[in-house]
DNA sequence: CCATTGACGGAAC
DNA sequence: TGTTCCGCCAATG
């Protein structure tokens, strides 16, 4: 089980409608240094993960030249975003699905 | 095989 | 409050 792998499938849980960052899914796995492998995980995502789910910290979205899509897809899911051009993190911060990820670990 | 980079993030300045 | 630096690890040159 490669750490991508794991990555992908936390990135899987997130909840239509709600966002999650890097550093809190590097956190899930037990790297809460690791966003950056994420972000390379995330590039090197496969079609049909929910990679636009996935934002910075500050709610700031990947480059539009590597992922233009992004944004539009957040719009379509019901994501609002704040007038700096981010994701309004305070409505749609991920919980990180705490309670399934406790059953998940025992 | 070694050096550099990258969809990041937090500490240090 | 804003910029810089370091850590982390896979991929790329």
């Amino acid at each position: 089980m490669s750490f991508f792998v794991e990555i992908y499938q936390v990135v899987a849980r997130i909840p239509a409608g709600q966002v999650a960052t890097y550093g809190q899914i590097a956190i899930m796995l037990g790297r809460p240094r690791s966003a950056r492998l994420v972000g390379w995980a995330m590039h090197q995502a496969p079609s049909g993960l929910p990679c636009h789910r996935v934002v910075k910290r500050d709610g700031q979205l990947a480059p539009t030249d590597v992922f233009p899509e992004q944004r539009h897809r957040l719009v379509a899911e019901g994501v609002t975003f704040t007038t700096d051009g981010r994701v309004d993190m305070d409505r749609h911060c991920w919980s990180g699905d705490y309670e399934a990820n406790e059953a998940k670990d025992k």
